[in-house]
DNA sequence: TTCATGGTTCGGTCCTCATCGAAGCATTCT
DNA sequence: AGAATGCTTCGATGAGGACCGAACCATGAA
Protein backbone atom coordinates (compact mmCIF):
# COMPACT_ATOMS: atom_id res chain seq x y z
CA UNK A 1 0.00 0.00 0.00
CA UNK A 2 2.10 2.60 1.52
CA UNK A 3 5.23 0.47 -0.61
CA UNK A 4 2.95 1.81 -4.43
CA UNK A 5 2.65 5.73 -3.33
CA UNK A 6 6.64 5.95 -2.84
CA UNK A 7 6.59 4.36 -6.13
CA UNK A 8 4.21 6.41 -7.73
CA UNK A 9 6.06 9.63 -6.08
CA UNK A 10 9.16 9.02 -7.43
CA UNK A 11 8.09 7.52 -10.71
CA UNK A 12 5.68 10.51 -11.67
CA UNK A 13 8.48 12.78 -10.97
CA UNK A 14 10.92 10.77 -13.38
CA UNK A 15 7.97 10.28 -15.69
CA UNK A 16 7.97 13.28 -17.28
CA UNK A 17 9.35 14.46 -20.47
CA UNK A 18 10.92 17.19 -19.74
CA UNK A 19 11.77 16.59 -16.39
CA UNK A 20 13.34 13.02 -17.40
CA UNK A 21 15.04 14.77 -19.75
CA UNK A 22 16.63 17.18 -16.85
CA UNK A 23 17.77 14.17 -15.40
CA UNK A 24 19.31 12.46 -18.04
CA UNK A 25 21.20 16.11 -18.62
CA UNK A 26 22.13 15.93 -14.80
CA UNK A 27 23.66 12.55 -14.89
CA UNK A 28 26.30 13.78 -16.71
CA UNK A 29 27.70 14.72 -13.02
CA UNK A 30 28.29 18.46 -13.89
CA UNK A 31 25.69 21.41 -12.42
CA UNK A 32 23.73 23.11 -14.74
CA UNK A 33 21.87 26.26 -14.16
CA UNK A 34 17.63 26.50 -14.65
CA UNK A 35 18.36 27.97 -18.33
CA UNK A 36 20.62 25.31 -19.51
CA UNK A 37 17.98 23.02 -18.18
CA UNK A 38 15.21 24.41 -19.76
CA UNK A 39 17.06 24.28 -23.03
CA UNK A 40 18.09 21.03 -22.36
CA UNK A 41 14.29 20.13 -21.55
CA UNK A 42 12.75 22.38 -24.84
CA UNK A 43 11.03 24.01 -22.56
CA UNK A 44 10.45 27.71 -21.88
CA UNK A 45 11.85 29.07 -18.43
CA UNK A 46 9.28 29.32 -16.18
CA UNK A 47 7.62 25.49 -17.21
CA UNK A 48 11.35 24.49 -16.39
CA UNK A 49 11.52 26.12 -13.02
CA UNK A 50 8.08 24.93 -12.09
CA UNK A 51 10.06 21.11 -12.67
CA UNK A 52 12.74 21.70 -11.24
CA UNK A 53 11.26 23.20 -8.02
CA UNK A 54 9.64 20.00 -8.02
CA UNK A 55 12.54 17.45 -8.60
CA UNK A 56 14.09 19.58 -5.50
CA UNK A 57 10.96 19.48 -3.26
CA UNK A 58 10.52 15.82 -4.19
CA UNK A 59 14.13 15.32 -3.36
CA UNK A 60 16.03 13.93 -6.37
CA UNK A 61 17.96 17.49 -7.14
CA UNK A 62 19.60 19.97 -5.51
CA UNK A 63 19.97 23.38 -5.57
CA UNK A 64 23.21 25.77 -4.97
CA UNK A 65 22.72 29.08 -5.87
CA UNK A 66 25.25 31.32 -6.71
CA UNK A 67 25.33 35.06 -7.05
CA UNK A 68 22.30 35.51 -9.52
CA UNK A 69 22.65 31.66 -11.11
CA UNK A 70 21.04 28.40 -9.14
CA UNK A 71 22.99 25.50 -9.94
CA UNK A 72 21.35 21.79 -9.61
CA UNK A 73 22.76 18.89 -9.56
CA UNK A 74 21.48 15.31 -8.70
CA UNK A 75 20.84 14.56 -4.87
CA UNK A 76 22.57 12.22 -4.16
CA UNK A 77 24.58 9.13 -5.93
CA UNK A 78 21.59 6.76 -4.99
CA UNK A 79 19.55 8.88 -7.38
CA UNK A 80 22.12 8.72 -9.89
CA UNK A 81 22.27 4.66 -9.76
CA UNK A 82 18.13 4.62 -9.66
CA UNK A 83 18.29 6.42 -13.12
CA UNK A 84 20.75 4.61 -13.95
CA UNK A 85 19.08 1.07 -13.29
CA UNK A 86 15.93 2.71 -14.94
CA UNK A 87 17.81 3.22 -18.06
CA UNK A 88 19.06 -0.34 -17.69
CA UNK A 89 15.43 -1.48 -18.19
CA UNK A 90 15.03 1.12 -20.79
CA UNK A 91 17.63 -0.73 -23.35
CA UNK A 92 16.08 -3.82 -22.74
CA UNK A 93 12.65 -2.91 -23.51
CA UNK A 94 13.13 -1.07 -26.49
CA UNK A 95 13.98 -1.98 -30.02
CA UNK A 96 14.83 -5.61 -29.75
CA UNK A 97 18.34 -5.01 -30.23
CA UNK A 98 21.06 -8.39 -30.02
CA UNK A 99 23.47 -6.00 -27.96
CA UNK A 100 22.38 -4.28 -25.26
CA UNK A 101 23.28 -0.85 -24.55
CA UNK A 102 23.25 2.67 -25.39
CA UNK A 103 23.69 2.34 -29.83
CA UNK A 104 25.89 5.04 -29.44
CA UNK A 105 29.21 3.12 -29.72
CA UNK A 106 31.11 6.21 -27.75
CA UNK A 107 28.66 5.81 -25.27
CA UNK A 108 29.72 1.89 -24.92
CA UNK A 109 33.19 2.61 -24.36
CA UNK A 110 33.64 5.80 -22.19
CA UNK A 111 30.84 7.96 -20.72
CA UNK A 112 30.74 9.50 -17.60
CA UNK A 113 28.19 8.20 -14.78
CA UNK A 114 26.97 10.66 -12.51
CA UNK A 115 30.72 11.85 -11.67
CA UNK A 116 32.77 8.53 -12.60
CA UNK A 117 34.02 6.63 -15.37
CA UNK A 118 31.79 4.08 -17.13
CA UNK A 119 31.60 1.74 -19.90
CA UNK A 120 34.37 -0.25 -21.11
CA UNK A 121 37.28 1.95 -20.14
CA UNK A 122 35.26 1.66 -16.29
CA UNK A 123 35.55 -1.97 -16.33
CA UNK A 124 38.64 -1.94 -17.64
CA UNK A 125 39.65 0.57 -15.13
CA UNK A 126 38.37 -1.41 -11.89
CA UNK A 127 39.61 -5.23 -13.37
CA UNK A 128 43.55 -3.47 -14.12
CA UNK A 129 43.17 -2.24 -10.39
CA UNK A 130 42.01 -5.76 -8.75
CA UNK A 131 44.21 -7.48 -10.77
CA UNK A 132 46.98 -5.06 -9.02
CA UNK A 133 46.11 -5.83 -5.95
CA UNK A 134 44.81 -2.11 -5.67
CA UNK A 135 41.14 -2.56 -5.03
CA UNK A 136 40.03 -6.07 -3.50
CA UNK A 137 36.91 -7.18 -4.11
CA UNK A 138 34.95 -8.55 -1.01
CA UNK A 139 32.29 -8.59 1.54
CA UNK A 140 29.48 -5.81 0.47
CA UNK A 141 31.38 -4.46 -2.72
CA UNK A 142 35.15 -3.21 -2.72
CA UNK A 143 37.83 -2.05 -0.37
CA UNK A 144 40.87 0.03 -1.13
CA UNK A 145 43.82 -2.30 0.19
CA UNK A 146 46.65 -1.52 2.06
CA UNK A 147 49.45 -0.85 -0.64
CA UNK A 148 46.84 1.19 -2.76
CA UNK A 149 46.76 4.14 -0.40
CA UNK A 150 50.22 4.05 -1.37
CA UNK A 151 49.74 3.90 -5.13
CA UNK A 152 47.45 6.48 -5.05
CA UNK A 153 49.30 8.80 -3.18
CA UNK A 154 52.00 8.15 -5.66
CA UNK A 155 49.38 9.65 -8.51
CA UNK A 156 48.35 12.59 -6.16
CA UNK A 157 45.40 11.23 -5.15
CA UNK A 158 44.80 11.24 -0.99
CA UNK A 159 43.26 8.44 0.05
CA UNK A 160 43.51 10.22 3.24
CA UNK A 161 41.14 13.07 2.71
CA UNK A 162 38.48 10.89 0.83
CA UNK A 163 37.74 8.88 3.81
CA UNK A 164 37.10 11.94 5.70
CA UNK A 165 34.23 12.53 3.27
CA UNK A 166 30.85 10.58 3.92
CA UNK A 167 30.43 9.47 0.85
CA UNK A 168 31.69 5.87 0.31
CA UNK A 169 35.35 5.85 -1.36
CA UNK A 170 34.97 2.48 -2.57
CA UNK A 171 31.69 1.35 -4.69
CA UNK A 172 31.14 -0.83 -7.57
CA UNK A 173 28.27 0.43 -9.91
CA UNK A 174 26.99 -2.23 -12.10
CA UNK A 175 27.10 -1.00 -15.94
CA UNK A 176 23.53 -1.38 -17.70
CA UNK A 177 25.88 -0.97 -21.24
CA UNK A 178 28.42 -3.85 -20.25
CA UNK A 179 26.57 -5.88 -17.63
CA UNK A 180 30.21 -5.61 -15.52
CA UNK A 181 31.14 -3.13 -12.65
CA UNK A 182 32.89 0.13 -12.62
CA UNK A 183 34.65 1.47 -9.71
CA UNK A 184 32.54 4.68 -8.36
CA UNK A 185 32.27 6.42 -5.22
CA UNK A 186 34.86 9.44 -4.26
CA UNK A 187 37.80 7.25 -5.36
CA UNK A 188 36.16 6.66 -8.60
CA UNK A 189 35.21 10.40 -8.95
CA UNK A 190 39.08 11.54 -7.96
CA UNK A 191 40.52 9.23 -10.87
CA UNK A 192 37.53 11.02 -13.43
CA UNK A 193 38.82 14.01 -12.23
CA UNK A 194 42.69 13.16 -13.15
CA UNK A 195 41.59 11.69 -16.66
CA UNK A 196 40.20 15.27 -17.20
CA UNK A 197 42.75 17.39 -15.31
CA UNK A 198 45.84 15.48 -17.17
CA UNK A 199 43.88 16.43 -20.12
CA UNK A 200 43.82 12.45 -21.76
CA UNK A 201 39.95 12.49 -22.46
CA UNK A 202 37.46 14.97 -22.66
CA UNK A 203 33.60 15.46 -22.59
CA UNK A 204 31.12 15.59 -25.40
CA UNK A 205 29.95 18.91 -25.28
CA UNK A 206 25.85 17.63 -25.80
CA UNK A 207 26.49 14.73 -23.93
CA UNK A 208 27.73 12.04 -21.34
CA UNK A 209 30.11 10.09 -23.57
CA UNK A 210 33.83 10.83 -23.10
CA UNK A 211 36.54 10.89 -26.14
CA UNK A 212 39.97 9.42 -25.12
CA UNK A 213 42.58 11.08 -26.83
CA UNK A 214 45.33 8.27 -28.00
CA UNK A 215 47.75 9.86 -26.29
CA UNK A 216 45.67 9.77 -22.89
CA UNK A 217 44.57 6.39 -23.82
CA UNK A 218 48.05 5.05 -23.74
CA UNK A 219 48.93 7.16 -20.55
CA UNK A 220 45.47 5.74 -18.12
CA UNK A 221 46.13 2.49 -19.74
CA UNK A 222 50.04 2.48 -18.26
CA UNK A 223 48.76 4.23 -14.99
CA UNK A 224 45.99 1.86 -14.31
CA UNK A 225 46.05 -0.94 -16.48
CA UNK A 226 49.59 -2.25 -17.05
CA UNK A 227 52.33 -4.11 -15.16
CA UNK A 228 49.23 -6.47 -13.97
CA UNK A 229 50.75 -8.85 -11.44
CA UNK B 1 17.99 13.57 -25.62
CA UNK B 2 16.65 10.04 -26.28
CA UNK B 3 17.85 8.77 -22.73
CA UNK B 4 15.44 11.69 -21.42
CA UNK B 5 11.76 10.05 -23.77
CA UNK B 6 13.13 6.40 -22.15
CA UNK B 7 13.76 7.36 -19.16
CA UNK B 8 10.35 9.17 -18.73
CA UNK B 9 8.62 6.24 -20.53
CA UNK B 10 9.46 3.68 -17.73
CA UNK B 11 8.68 6.42 -15.13
CA UNK B 12 4.99 7.16 -16.37
CA UNK B 13 4.39 3.83 -16.41
CA UNK B 14 5.12 3.62 -12.71
CA UNK B 15 4.50 7.49 -11.69
CA UNK B 16 0.62 6.44 -11.20
CA UNK B 17 -0.39 5.59 -8.03
CA UNK B 18 -2.53 2.60 -9.27
CA UNK B 19 0.17 0.84 -11.35
CA UNK B 20 2.67 1.37 -8.64
CA UNK B 21 0.32 -0.25 -6.15
CA UNK B 22 0.48 -3.31 -8.63
CA UNK B 23 3.64 -3.30 -9.27
CA UNK B 24 4.56 -3.40 -5.23
CA UNK B 25 1.59 -5.82 -5.29
CA UNK B 26 3.95 -7.92 -8.02
CA UNK B 27 6.98 -7.59 -6.04
CA UNK B 28 5.89 -10.12 -3.71
CA UNK B 29 6.77 -12.78 -6.82
CA UNK B 30 3.76 -14.35 -7.26
CA UNK B 31 1.24 -13.99 -10.30
CA UNK B 32 -1.45 -12.31 -9.58
CA UNK B 33 -4.91 -12.17 -11.43
CA UNK B 34 -6.13 -8.69 -13.09
CA UNK B 35 -9.11 -8.94 -10.52
CA UNK B 36 -6.58 -9.24 -7.63
CA UNK B 37 -4.42 -6.32 -8.64
CA UNK B 38 -7.60 -4.50 -9.27
CA UNK B 39 -8.83 -5.26 -5.42
CA UNK B 40 -4.54 -4.11 -4.62
CA UNK B 41 -4.68 -0.98 -6.15
CA UNK B 42 -7.94 0.06 -5.25
CA UNK B 43 -9.52 0.42 -8.93
CA UNK B 44 -12.19 -1.09 -10.94
CA UNK B 45 -11.68 -3.99 -13.06
CA UNK B 46 -12.26 -2.02 -16.55
CA UNK B 47 -9.26 0.82 -15.19
CA UNK B 48 -7.12 -2.05 -13.61
CA UNK B 49 -7.14 -3.83 -17.30
CA UNK B 50 -6.33 -0.94 -19.13
CA UNK B 51 -3.23 -0.48 -16.83
CA UNK B 52 -2.04 -4.01 -16.85
CA UNK B 53 -2.55 -3.78 -20.72
CA UNK B 54 0.07 -0.98 -20.63
CA UNK B 55 2.45 -2.43 -18.56
CA UNK B 56 2.57 -5.59 -20.80
CA UNK B 57 2.70 -3.23 -23.42
CA UNK B 58 5.36 -1.31 -21.72
CA UNK B 59 7.33 -4.43 -20.56
CA UNK B 60 7.44 -4.62 -17.37
CA UNK B 61 4.84 -6.61 -16.57
CA UNK B 62 4.19 -10.35 -18.51
CA UNK B 63 1.19 -11.91 -19.02
CA UNK B 64 0.36 -15.68 -18.95
CA UNK B 65 -3.62 -16.81 -19.76
CA UNK B 66 -4.79 -20.02 -18.13
CA UNK B 67 -8.01 -20.67 -18.54
CA UNK B 68 -10.11 -17.90 -18.36
CA UNK B 69 -7.86 -15.96 -15.89
CA UNK B 70 -4.70 -13.94 -16.58
CA UNK B 71 -1.85 -14.01 -14.92
CA UNK B 72 0.37 -11.06 -14.15
CA UNK B 73 3.75 -11.12 -12.85
CA UNK B 74 6.57 -9.06 -13.32
CA UNK B 75 8.82 -8.75 -16.82
CA UNK B 76 12.18 -9.54 -15.16
CA UNK B 77 14.45 -9.71 -12.14
CA UNK B 78 15.92 -6.42 -13.73
CA UNK B 79 12.81 -5.05 -13.60
CA UNK B 80 12.38 -6.17 -9.98
CA UNK B 81 15.98 -4.77 -8.86
CA UNK B 82 14.44 -1.52 -10.58
CA UNK B 83 11.72 -1.57 -8.38
CA UNK B 84 13.44 -2.26 -5.07
CA UNK B 85 16.17 1.12 -6.27
CA UNK B 86 13.28 3.37 -6.66
CA UNK B 87 11.81 2.15 -3.23
CA UNK B 88 15.27 2.70 -1.62
CA UNK B 89 15.67 6.16 -3.12
CA UNK B 90 11.96 6.58 -2.15
CA UNK B 91 12.64 5.06 1.70
CA UNK B 92 15.45 8.22 2.13
CA UNK B 93 13.52 10.91 1.35
CA UNK B 94 10.23 10.37 2.74
CA UNK B 95 10.22 11.71 6.23
CA UNK B 96 13.60 12.89 7.53
CA UNK B 97 14.46 9.56 9.75
CA UNK B 98 16.82 8.89 11.31
CA UNK B 99 17.34 4.57 10.82
CA UNK B 100 16.56 3.90 6.88
CA UNK B 101 14.25 0.88 5.86
CA UNK B 102 10.51 0.48 5.94
CA UNK B 103 9.07 1.63 9.41
CA UNK B 104 7.28 -1.71 9.25
CA UNK B 105 10.02 -4.08 11.26
CA UNK B 106 8.65 -6.92 10.59
CA UNK B 107 9.58 -6.15 6.45
CA UNK B 108 12.87 -4.94 7.68
CA UNK B 109 13.78 -8.05 9.37
CA UNK B 110 12.76 -10.81 6.94
CA UNK B 111 10.38 -10.08 3.49
CA UNK B 112 10.43 -11.64 -0.38
CA UNK B 113 11.83 -9.20 -3.09
CA UNK B 114 10.64 -11.08 -5.67
CA UNK B 115 11.48 -13.93 -5.34
CA UNK B 116 13.92 -14.66 -2.68
CA UNK B 117 14.86 -13.26 0.63
CA UNK B 118 15.62 -10.32 1.93
CA UNK B 119 15.96 -7.91 4.77
CA UNK B 120 18.67 -8.70 7.72
CA UNK B 121 17.38 -12.99 7.13
CA UNK B 122 18.63 -12.43 3.89
CA UNK B 123 21.89 -10.71 4.72
CA UNK B 124 22.58 -13.01 7.33
CA UNK B 125 21.95 -16.02 4.99
CA UNK B 126 24.45 -14.76 2.58
CA UNK B 127 27.25 -14.17 5.21
CA UNK B 128 26.25 -17.47 6.48
CA UNK B 129 27.10 -19.06 3.50
CA UNK B 130 29.76 -17.09 2.23
CA UNK B 131 31.57 -17.84 6.27
CA UNK B 132 31.71 -21.21 5.34
CA UNK B 133 32.85 -20.92 1.94
CA UNK B 134 30.47 -22.09 -0.05
CA UNK B 135 29.39 -18.85 -1.59
CA UNK B 136 32.55 -16.94 -2.69
CA UNK B 137 32.55 -13.37 -3.33
CA UNK B 138 34.68 -12.34 -6.65
CA UNK B 139 35.06 -10.73 -9.75
CA UNK B 140 31.78 -9.46 -10.74
CA UNK B 141 29.93 -10.55 -7.89
CA UNK B 142 28.96 -13.93 -6.01
CA UNK B 143 30.13 -17.77 -7.41
CA UNK B 144 29.26 -20.64 -6.02
CA UNK B 145 32.26 -22.50 -4.63
CA UNK B 146 32.76 -26.40 -4.99
CA UNK B 147 32.10 -27.51 -1.80
CA UNK B 148 29.05 -25.31 -2.38
CA UNK B 149 27.24 -27.87 -5.10
CA UNK B 150 27.40 -30.19 -2.96
CA UNK B 151 26.06 -28.78 0.04
CA UNK B 152 23.22 -27.53 -1.68
CA UNK B 153 22.75 -31.17 -3.57
CA UNK B 154 22.77 -32.41 0.45
CA UNK B 155 19.66 -30.57 0.80
CA UNK B 156 17.90 -31.20 -1.91
CA UNK B 157 18.99 -28.35 -4.39
CA UNK B 158 20.14 -29.30 -7.53
CA UNK B 159 22.83 -26.70 -8.58
CA UNK B 160 23.74 -28.62 -11.93
CA UNK B 161 19.77 -28.02 -12.66
CA UNK B 162 20.02 -24.24 -11.67
CA UNK B 163 23.03 -23.68 -14.18
CA UNK B 164 21.47 -25.07 -17.30
CA UNK B 165 18.79 -22.06 -16.71
CA UNK B 166 20.22 -18.45 -18.40
CA UNK B 167 19.38 -16.30 -15.19
CA UNK B 168 22.49 -16.23 -12.76
CA UNK B 169 22.85 -18.50 -10.09
CA UNK B 170 24.18 -16.21 -7.22
CA UNK B 171 23.65 -12.74 -7.86
CA UNK B 172 23.99 -9.93 -4.91
CA UNK B 173 20.70 -7.70 -4.80
CA UNK B 174 21.73 -4.55 -2.47
CA UNK B 175 19.20 -4.11 0.55
CA UNK B 176 17.22 -1.22 0.74
CA UNK B 177 16.71 -1.51 4.33
CA UNK B 178 19.75 -3.02 6.16
CA UNK B 179 21.98 -1.25 3.01
CA UNK B 180 23.86 -4.45 2.90
CA UNK B 181 23.63 -7.53 -0.29
CA UNK B 182 21.18 -10.41 0.04
CA UNK B 183 21.57 -13.22 -1.91
CA UNK B 184 19.27 -13.22 -5.53
CA UNK B 185 19.57 -15.23 -8.67
CA UNK B 186 18.05 -18.80 -9.19
CA UNK B 187 19.95 -19.84 -6.04
CA UNK B 188 18.57 -17.56 -4.10
CA UNK B 189 15.23 -18.60 -5.22
CA UNK B 190 15.96 -22.17 -4.72
CA UNK B 191 16.55 -21.25 -1.01
CA UNK B 192 13.86 -19.50 -0.78
CA UNK B 193 11.38 -22.20 -2.11
CA UNK B 194 13.10 -24.55 0.16
CA UNK B 195 12.06 -22.34 3.10
CA UNK B 196 8.60 -22.09 2.30
CA UNK B 197 8.48 -25.26 1.22
CA UNK B 198 9.51 -26.85 4.58
CA UNK B 199 7.37 -24.29 6.26
CA UNK B 200 9.55 -22.84 8.11
CA UNK B 201 8.02 -19.07 7.56
CA UNK B 202 5.07 -17.70 5.78
CA UNK B 203 3.87 -15.04 3.83
CA UNK B 204 1.37 -12.32 5.46
CA UNK B 205 -1.31 -12.47 3.34
CA UNK B 206 -1.25 -8.76 2.60
CA UNK B 207 2.13 -8.05 1.93
CA UNK B 208 5.69 -8.96 1.29
CA UNK B 209 6.66 -9.52 4.89
CA UNK B 210 7.93 -13.07 5.94
CA UNK B 211 7.34 -14.04 9.52
CA UNK B 212 9.88 -17.13 10.43
CA UNK B 213 8.23 -19.65 13.04
CA UNK B 214 10.26 -20.05 16.33
CA UNK B 215 11.34 -23.83 15.22
CA UNK B 216 11.44 -22.52 11.49
CA UNK B 217 13.94 -19.75 12.31
CA UNK B 218 16.24 -22.48 14.30
CA UNK B 219 16.37 -24.77 11.47
CA UNK B 220 17.11 -21.78 9.25
CA UNK B 221 19.98 -20.82 11.42
CA UNK B 222 21.27 -23.84 11.74
CA UNK B 223 21.00 -25.22 8.20
CA UNK B 224 22.90 -22.14 7.01
CA UNK B 225 24.24 -19.99 9.21
CA UNK B 226 25.44 -22.24 11.94
CA UNK B 227 29.07 -23.72 12.10
CA UNK B 228 30.74 -21.50 10.33
CA UNK B 229 34.43 -22.39 10.17
C1' DT C 1 -27.70 -24.77 -24.86
C1' DT C 2 -27.95 -21.79 -21.29
C1' DC C 3 -25.96 -19.56 -17.45
C1' DA C 4 -22.18 -17.62 -14.76
C1' DT C 5 -17.56 -15.73 -14.24
C1' DG C 6 -13.18 -13.34 -15.54
C1' DG C 7 -11.52 -9.77 -18.73
C1' DT C 8 -11.48 -6.49 -22.31
C1' DT C 9 -13.40 -2.69 -25.17
C1' DC C 10 -16.14 1.50 -25.75
C1' DG C 11 -17.95 6.24 -24.68
C1' DG C 12 -18.18 9.96 -21.97
C1' DT C 13 -16.88 12.68 -17.82
C1' DC C 14 -13.75 14.81 -14.96
C1' DC C 15 -9.48 16.37 -13.09
C1' DT C 16 -4.83 16.91 -12.85
C1' DC C 17 -0.91 19.05 -14.56
C1' DA C 18 2.15 20.80 -18.17
C1' DT C 19 2.62 24.92 -20.66
C1' DC C 20 3.36 29.75 -21.68
C1' DG C 21 3.04 35.12 -21.36
C1' DA C 22 3.43 38.67 -18.35
C1' DA C 23 4.69 40.55 -14.21
C1' DG C 24 7.61 40.44 -10.06
C1' DC C 25 12.27 39.67 -7.21
C1' DA C 26 16.95 39.36 -6.73
C1' DT C 27 21.60 39.97 -8.05
C1' DT C 28 25.23 41.86 -10.69
C1' DC C 29 27.19 45.27 -13.90
C1' DT C 30 27.90 50.09 -15.33
C1' DA D 1 21.39 55.34 -9.17
C1' DG D 2 19.69 52.77 -13.42
C1' DA D 3 19.89 48.91 -16.55
C1' DA D 4 20.40 44.11 -17.56
C1' DT D 5 20.35 39.29 -16.50
C1' DG D 6 18.70 34.94 -14.19
C1' DC D 7 15.02 33.02 -12.15
C1' DT D 8 10.50 32.60 -9.81
C1' DT D 9 5.48 33.45 -9.20
C1' DC D 10 0.85 34.23 -11.05
C1' DG D 11 -3.12 33.42 -14.00
C1' DA D 12 -5.26 31.33 -17.69
C1' DT D 13 -5.41 27.87 -21.25
C1' DG D 14 -5.34 23.38 -22.96
C1' DA D 15 -4.45 18.48 -23.47
C1' DG D 16 -3.63 14.06 -21.88
C1' DG D 17 -5.15 10.44 -19.25
C1' DA D 18 -7.49 8.14 -15.26
C1' DC D 19 -11.84 6.63 -14.15
C1' DC D 20 -16.30 4.26 -14.26
C1' DG D 21 -20.75 2.10 -16.23
C1' DA D 22 -22.41 -0.53 -19.75
C1' DA D 23 -21.94 -3.45 -23.36
C1' DC D 24 -19.17 -7.02 -25.30
C1' DC D 25 -16.04 -11.48 -25.83
C1' DA D 26 -14.22 -15.85 -23.96
C1' DT D 27 -13.93 -19.64 -21.08
C1' DG D 28 -15.85 -22.98 -18.02
C1' DA D 29 -19.91 -25.06 -15.57
C1' DA D 30 -24.78 -26.94 -15.44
Amino acid sequence: MKAGTDLALIGSLVGEPARANMLAALMGGTALTASELALEAGVTLPTASAHLAKLADGGLARVTRQGRHRYYRLADHQVAAMLESIMGVASTLGPKKVLPGPRDTGMREARVCYDHLAGTMGVALLDGLCARGIIERNEDGLELSATGAAFFAGIGIDVGALRKGRRPVCRACLDWSVRRSHLAGSLGAAIYDKVMVEKWARRQPDGRAVTFSPKGRANFNRLFLADAA
